[in-house]
DNA sequence: TATGAATGAGGGTTCATTCAT
DNA sequence: CATGAATGAACCCTCATTCAT
């Protein structure tokens, strides 16, 4: 019989990888990168751990996958922000893009905040991870900037430990934290009185 | 570790069980609790591995130890706060204290925020996490309170996130972070304009 | 493989079953029949993976197939030696002959050497082994008897177990070794001084 | 209870050592290296599979001990050759001493050959091997000299081609093959006629 | 109290082989 | 005739834990 076509290939490939990374960011999110073993994901994501190894060379590989693309999304989160609005309301629609990414990306985002205090898995992505950071800073910079902050660049240090510690809290009590209060909070802090 | 004296803690870190809290502590906090193999402590405490197993059942039994330990040291962090000062002397000794025991039992709150996000390890503990953190924030409340913030309940729970962020930034560029000044701008948040 | 016309091999090669042939030689030769993986088999021949089994039901057939060529060659080299010289000449001839065959076709000898010692391998073939092992000493018996050396039987196996050891020992340092005055020697041996 | 003293560690130690390497020269030497599975070897030596890797690094070097072992008694072979007799009787005892050694170290060189075909496992040892290879042709060449022979370099080359050819035909059929014989042959060829 | 040899389950990875197309 | 995705057994190695002394 005539062999499937290229197309065909490719359809089952991405099908499978995508279980594959599905599945990973799943089981990395829950219960850690260690933590997760090959057959672990296989079997979640309902194929052969061999089959993995067709498309990954290795566990740390899917990770550094998961984490490549997750960080594609982060830095279009800001375009989400259209420039023809006020000061204000652009912090606030950052804001409002930020903690929805933060709601509705809970799995990247456990992920990544376990593995910022595991440094030895991610030694190969550290320097995209300062990268990614510092070009965070600058934009939260800008924004308090706008706004007429002073000290912009600690501003923007402590916002960000902000934005982060609320995400943190949030994953520890998912079901129940008012995060959507906290960022009210936050642009009251920056905004002034009302929301 | 609970807070000794220095004499109590010298004799405990020459005698077995000290050495082996310790070393496990210092080894958590740099790989992870997973990463940390029992014979690696038992190398770094420079005893044999079989001693271990005669002052815990398992390698999660010294994890809870230090946990244990850890939670009673943050207990006692208010204790440091004078109750005659005034309400802004309180809060600024209250953060004072918590950004040194930040700084100081870094091993410690390293260790801590990467067990956060990784359930499975402390499911036994989570219960004392959650109480541990009401507790805090009951402080926080109380505190902020004193100070004549409004809303007081969620004021903590923003409060608690910025110190938990700042914190975990600090341990992402520990040499660079500028820790102290982020305390001087919670304060100034908190406490009007001048620190 | 067994000798061909240029023509026949240049068609085979051009073949998928005698690229398959020519890359698991190439393969086998220089990494060993269990370092060598069907997945290399295939990308060295250019193929994919499953046409192998088209052609062969499995890896150790490949070899068979290699091994069952490489000794109808064998049987042939001599077919090279004309019966109309002298006994010193056909000695020198067929000396020629093997030691050009072993230059010529090192992938095979190489390959041959090494399953030698890997009689799990070549279980399946070792009566075949044996039957051209002692065809190939009777050659030998009757080429020395005809110049008159005593003991013919063992003389021949002595003679077999040089021309071994110079292989080997030219496979192990095949820029330097210096095969052609190694046969001279042998030449010399067992037909006076002169070559 | 007191725990073992320090000899009763080293001989437990050496016990299991012993009978990994004895147990890993056996398979290795039978089914070669790659063929040989840790597991195997475990069972073959009636421990567990982890006790392996408390005494070796890894598979190869088990393989790395059991040839540099291997390697310190073939420079030792020499030693048995008393400088006081005539060079006819050391060249008789050192053929001797040799062909002995074939014969009751059979599992090293049999393991031996099979790796000099295997290049690839024997990186780390190829200079070594390049190194006794050139002694032991040093030492031919000297007992050949003193015996007279023209050529001394070369006629090393095909001694030593001669002895390997003889072990490697001893292994394919060592019930059979007349080994002694074979080295009364080596003898007449090189000192004269009689034995 | 203290040692470290010994165990064995489980982890990441490879690879001959099958199969739908 | 030809493809390469998919499988699963087997591999090397790690490590928490046990145990005799």
């Amino acid at each position: 019989m005539a062999p499937r076509t290229r197309e065909q290939f490719q359809k089952m490939r991405e099908k499978s990888q995508g279980k594959i990374l599905k599945s990973a960011l799943e089981l990395f999110s829950q219960k850690g990168f260690h933590q997760t073993s090959i057959d672990a994901i296989a079997k979640y994501a309902e194929i052969s751990k061999g089959l993995i190894y067709n498309y990954f060379d290795s566990k740390e590989e899917i990770l550094l996958d998961i984490v490549t693309d997750g960080f594609k999304l982060i830095k279009e989160l800001e375009n989400f922000v259209p420039t023809s609005l006020t000061p204000k309301q652009k912090f606030d629609t950052l804001l409002t893009v930020t903690f929805n990414s933060i709601k509705e990306n809970s799995e990247f985002w456990k992920m990544f905040f376990h593995l910022l205090s595991q440094p030895d898995v991610i030694t190969k992505l550290s320097s995209e991870v300062d990268k990614m950071y510092s070009s965070l800073f600058k934009m939260l910079e800008l924004h308090l900037s706008e706004l007429g902050v002073e000290d912009v660049e600690n501003q923007a240090k402590l916002l960000g430990a902000m934005i982060d510690g609320v995400a943190i809290h949030y994953y520890l009590n998912q079901e129940h934290y008012p995060i959507d209060l906290m960022k009210d909070k936050v642009i009251q802090l920056y905004c002034g009185e009302e929301k």
